[in-house]
DNA sequence: ATGCCACCTTCAAGGTGA
């Protein structure tokens, strides 16, 4: 099972784009971010035409996030627990039944948190606090589970061009590297980390600045897999050639294939 | 120190992102 995580800064504005990715790579199922539109807005029929059944979590011009999958979809949250005065979407997940079983997926578009020192840098820390407690109780269920996103957090240092330029980042503050281990210590593998682990291989460049062209990315877009589902983890790939395609996300597709 | 680019809303220009 191919399962995909691409936060496509818009879905109406990509779609031709996001259908030709889709076409030629067929993931099973897809994990949206960003999609900016409200959940009435979100392009089903497109999908549908090539075999996707859609959950969508969406919102008015920012955030949402969506599940698409081409085995059956049951079981979906929408936002994480805990969190009343939270309203933006942010977080889906679902059950997807595959012939040989279940796995549990999330789409996670992390905050940002920039500017530090302001509300918006607290409130990523208090969203990353609820996420890892959710997903504390998700593990205990001992399910295979796929936690994938843009979680706008560069873990290691070689994960960007220059650690320098991003010292007093939201992206990059100890405080955020903390809470990420913090995450993966509850018993996630990070899917790249586990199966290439290379150094400086981006899934975010910047439309500022030139950045693509002169190499300048950060690798924020993660796939957390539970250890029942790292058990069946075959193999993961950064898309980067979807950087380069027709009016393109500044993000590029991350896809792990678990032998289920 | 700020804008760069590209998206949003809704037609003008400011908010947001990373």
């Amino acid at each position: 099972m191919k399962i995909a995580s691409w936060n496509v800064n818009s879905v109406r504005t990509r779609l031709p784009t996001i259908l030709q990715w889709f076409e030629e790579t067929g993931p099973d199922v897809a994990c949206l971010q960003e999609i900016k539109c409200q959940d009435e807005q979100f392009p089903n029929e497109a999908f549908a035409g090539l075999g996707y059944t859609c959950a969508v979590h969406g919102q008015k011009s920012y955030n949402g996030v969506a599940i698409l999958s081409k085995h059956p979809i049951s079981d979906v949250r929408r936002g994480l627990p805990s969190s009343p005065d939270d309203d933006h979407a942010r977080y889906i997940e679902a059950l997807i039944t595959a012939d040989s079983g279940p796995v549990r997926v999330a789409s996670i578009y992390l905050p940002n948190g920039n500017p530090i020192d302001t509300d918006k840098f607290t409130y990523k820390l208090g969203w990353m606090a609820r996420l890892q407690s959710h997903a504390k109780d998700l593990l205990a269920k001992e399910e295979k589970l796929v936690l994938a996103g843009d979680y706008n957090v560069i873990y290691r240092d070689a994960d960007c061009w220059d650690p320098s330029v991003w010292t007093n980042d939201a992206l990059y503050a100890k405080e955020v590297r903390d809470a990420f281990a913090a995450l993966m210590w509850e018993g996630l593998t990070d899917a790249w980390l586990a199966k290439d682990g290379r150094e400086h291989h981006y899934t975010f460049w910047d439309y500022q600045r030139g950045a693509w062209a002169r190499g300048h990315g950060i690798h924020i877009d993660h796939i957390l897999l539970s250890s029942q589902a790292a058990d069946v983890l075959q193999g993961v790939q950064i898309h980067k050639e979807a950087r380069a395609m027709e009016k393109p996300s500044d993000h590029v597709p991350v896809m792990v294939e678990l032998d289920t």
